[in-house]
RNA sequence: CGGAGUAUAGCGCAGCCUGGUAGCGCACCUGCUUCGGGAGCAGGGGGUCGAGUGUUCGAAUCACUCUACUCCGACCA
């Protein structure tokens, strides 16, 4: 699939970032089927393309992002506990015929028949899958508890795709299964990936809310939804305004140690999906002053769901007695490529993108204003590679074209900071470093710009909250 | 799955009502001049008008069928 090639490796300095040679197909004209900020932004950026309803294509500069995205997931999910692997996106009916699911599921689910007739589908979700590899091998509580995922693509024939690859038929999943002894442990696993989750958000700038959630299909009796606050949720939300700005548990948060009291305040104040609210219940707990009622972007669900899946598919260990236990199971997602637009729903204005630095596609764009003058390209060039060299991620805008369409572009793909290399600034050795969220612009000696870009840029890459 | 709509160059659109050599802006190519907020001038390339059938001397245009896509509602990371 392609998602596992490391970013680093596409991060070549001076080869393939100068945008003269990139692939950045940007839109002056905004896509008349896009209605939502984002899916326009996107399409405009040269995120993505469609390719047919529900289908993407992940275009270099969304593929960047996806990306990072993707490593933060990764990072807190290793960080938590949760060991990573990748299992197949076609699955065998079988599986899905043991746990019942195969004929329950419904048309949301891509069935296929390879060239023996024999029955697969693609896979919309991996319990089945992740408890076959389970059974087979642990055979002990001592190996308990046990919290694996992964990330893969992910097909549900929805009724209706819409909002680009906010909500499309084919989408990447983190989806980690943990598995336990009892109802107490794996309430425990399931503190971890809640806590894990805050951070995850909390790194891509991101204000989630879990919210009391149903458990749908997947079944199961304890279940939160992680919320971004946007007014082109598809849900309505009501919440205690209190969980918003609420400190996230800090990089040291010791995931072997008790994490029920991060849980505990955090579920103590109300909020809940409009599926699951009680407004009497809502207004008797939230004070007038506190109740939030808005809509949000769901980026993330949890479940607890017991031996819903363990227990037809007979996923067992042997407990200190000797005796069978049935483990106890939970399942974890988080979808990559809707969190891409949800943080655009979130960040951006009427120039485009707002990225925070954390997720951005490059974390500042060199402008070289006047690309052919020689004063100019030298002094780009040189900035350049002093810039790659001191380990930031830059896009350099070397295109001979006019600087109104640097700018514009730069704005739109919203990038953090611009560095911008001027005919004029030059003479008298400066440069210009606009900051693409607030407008402000700030002159200072070419000599100090690595330095000041650095200074800016690394405190927001928020690799240690 | 119910309701509504759209389909003409890469993107955005006009043309259709009232049938007669397929157009505009942007993008693209060539040249010159430009170069601090999507540059100007000149020249140029690109279309079986979503598909099929029918009516007609003649169909982008009229009729019928199909397909794709979008939007509104019920369901989901």
């Amino acid at each position: 699939m392609g998602i596992n090639i490391s970013l680093e490796s596409t991060v070549i300095p001076g080869v393939y970032m100068r945008l003269s040679r990139y692939f950045l197909p940007v839109l002056r004209d905004v896509p008349k089927d896009a209605e939502i900020a984002s899916h326009r932004l996107m399409l405009r950026a040269g995120m993505v393309r469609q390719q047919a309803s529900g289908l993407y294509s992940w275009l270099p500069l969304g593929y960047k992002v996806l990306m990072k995205v993707q490593k933060i997931i990764e990072e807190e999910q290793n960080r938590s506990g949760a060991i990573q692997l990748l299992m197949p996106t076609i699955q065998s009916a079988d599986l899905w015929r043991e746990s019942g699911r195969y004929d329950a599921y419904g048309k949301e689910m891509l069935r296929i028949q390879d060239r023996h007739e024999r029955d697969f589908l693609f896979g919309p979700t991996n319990e089945e899958m992740i408890t076959d590899i389970f059974r087979s091998y642990v055979k002990s509580y001592k190996d308990l508890p046990l919290n694996l995922y992964h990330i893969q693509w992910k097909f549900r024939d929805e009724v209706r795709p819409r909002f680009g690859t906010m909500r499309s038929r084919e989408f990447l999943m983190k989806d980690a299964y943990s598995f336990d002894l009892s109802k107490e442990e794996a309430v425990k696993a399931y503190e971890r990936m809640f806590v894990a989750y805050l951070r995850t958000y909390a790194r891509m700038g991101l204000t989630a809310i879990p919210m009391r959630a149903d458990t749908g299909p997947i079944g199961g009796d304890l279940s939160h939804e992680f919320i971004v606050l946007a007014d082109t949720g598809e849900s309505a939300v009501f919440c205690d305004k209190r969980l918003l700005g609420k400190p996230i548990p800090p990089q040291d948060t010791d995931f072997r140690g008790d994490l029920n009291p991060i849980f505990e305040d955090w579920t103590s104040h109300y909020a809940a999906t409009e599926d699951m609210v009680d407004m009497s219940e809502f207004e008797a707990s939230v004070s007038e002053e506190n109740r939030v009622s808005a809509r949000g972007i769901e980026v993330g669900h949890i479940f607890y769901f017991g031996t819903k899946y363990s227990e037809p598919m007979k996923a067992t260990v042997t407990g200190p007695d000797g005796k069978e236990i049935t483990v106890h199971m939970g399942s974890y997602g988080i979808g990559p490529t809707r969190l891409v637009p949800a943080i655009i729903e979130a960040f951006h204005d009427d120039d485009g993108i707002v990225w925070p630095v954390s997720v951005a596609p490059f974390e500042a764009v060199l402008i070289n204003l006047k690309a052919g003058d020689d004063a100019c390209d030298t002094a780009c060039d040189a900035l350049y590679a002093e810039l790659n060299a001191a380990g930031l991620d830059i896009l350099y805008d070397d295109r001979d074209q006019g600087a109104g369409a640097k700018f514009t572009t730069a704005d739109l793909i919203g990038i953090p900071y611009q560095i911008i290399i001027g005919p004029r600034g030059l003479k008298a050795g400066e440069a210009e470093i606009k900051h693409r969220k607030t407008g402000e612009r700030e002159t200072l000696p070419i000599g100090e710009a690595v330095a000041r870009l650095k200074g800016l840029i690394e405190p927001q890459r928020k690799t240690d909250i």
